[in-house]
DNA sequence: AATAGTTTCATACAATTGTTTGAAACGCAA
DNA sequence: TTGCGTTTCAAACAATTGTATGAAACTATT
């Protein structure tokens, strides 16, 4: 047993160094450096490299998930069954904000790694990906639960707008507080969370305003 | 002059295979095969691969931001100089949109290399984007123009939401279909335009009703 | 036709990549 | 200690990468 030391060593070393550079930049050289351990640990202990990169992948993507379906049932639970949508979406998109945004120092590789994964589309993890899908579905039906008088399309919508407003977020953190001088404030994360949780349920739940706002729908044909 | 055959059809064929399988699996040689030139054209005519890539992307990016612009214009002459903001966005991530949605056949090799440019984020392009921010920053004076109510920070956000709908929707098209068993329709652009301004629209006008709606803002600490 | 400049080509180069190898070091039961 | 399975290590391997070279093929001016 031995408690694996090495193959520890070299998790976290791939962790860190895929979640802060990406996978296409970092060779198993780096990695076994930041690790301290042998070049051929990675081959002894995993196979290859896409077997660690695949290893690293299901193990985040189920804790993530974990926690996600953690707090959708905490939301569902306090409602007696029945979710606000908020909540729901509160659920869906706080665990890896939360994880990705607020001070540096305490950013959790494992968030940041998870977005790199959603990024950068490479081979080992995309085989995996399908899973994901399904795990998106129980927050759906969440959702359809606490809007039953949404329409299916609807619903699919909103839940892809949230994780996109979170994802993209995240991805271009600088670039927002760029554009902004400093004004969006991304070291806020609960008001990130709250932002992002208000677009998405707008979205969702403004159907009946819709003629009231000025928003216009584009003419679809000439 | 000579028309420039080979340096051409270099490009042609670089932005047509990063496009659809992104920066970092392609080669030389697969550009050069896909080109029907030899190896040595590229450092001949481009000095080299990070050459190439930036021609590219300096090349597509003004295109991109002329033909954004062009719409913002037309939608401020059409309102007299102001425009309405869901013209405004939709000048903004229309065209990006309409590039990389639809019909298979009438995907733009453009737009599509453009969105893999904005998500692996490789060096040559890393040291242009800086001037994406002041295009950017046309957009949010023309957003405030039109909502001079509005708060600088919450233009941001709705600005930075509007593009991450889009981008978000491009890179996740597959998923969105598979999620919704095919109910969410990407190949109608107009409609997914449309979906993606109004959900933007919403987030930056109805701050009036949010109080009325179901929106529940997270309590920021006990 | 002869020449000078440009472009193409096959080939080679040096560097980097993931992976393999076989011996050494280790842990531990007999 | 002996022996055996596991783990580590330095070194090498084969493949792939971007780039460089120098001769050949072309183009166009004289």
């Amino acid at each position: 047993m031995a408690t694996d030391q090495t193959r520890t060593a070299i998790l976290i070393a791939a962790e860190r160094l895929y979640a802060e550079r990406g996978f296409s930049d970092v060779t198993l050289r780096d990695i076994v450096a930041e690790a301290n351990v042998n070049l051929a640990a990675v081959n002894y202990h995993f196979g290859s490299k896409d077997e660690l990169i695949a290893e690293l992948f299901v193990t985040r993507s189920i804790a993530l998930n974990r926690e996600r379906l953690r707090e959708l049932r905490e939301a569902e639970d306090a409602g007696g069954g029945r979710a606000d949508i908020s909540d729901i979406l509160r659920a869906l998109v706080g665990p890896i904000l939360r994880g990705c945004l607020g001070p540096e120092n305490q950013r959790s590789a494992v968030a940041q790694f998870m977005i790199r994964a959603s990024i950068e589309s490479v081979p080992p993890i995309r085989r995996i990906k399908t899973k994901e899908i399904d795990h998106l579905r129980k927050f759906a039906s969440a959702m359809q639960r606490a809007l039953p008088d949404s329409s299916e399309v609807d619903l699919f919508w909103g839940l892809h707008f949230a994780l996109a407003m979170a994802h993209h977020t995240i991805r271009e953190s600088e670039r927002l507080t760029k554009l902004s001088d400093g004004q969006c404030d991304l070291d806020d994360v609960e008001d990130v969370i709250a932002r992002v949780v208000r677009g998405a349920v707008l979205g969702l739940t403004a159907r009946d305003q819709a003629a009231k706002s000025k928003v216009k729908i584009a003419a679809r044909s000439p």
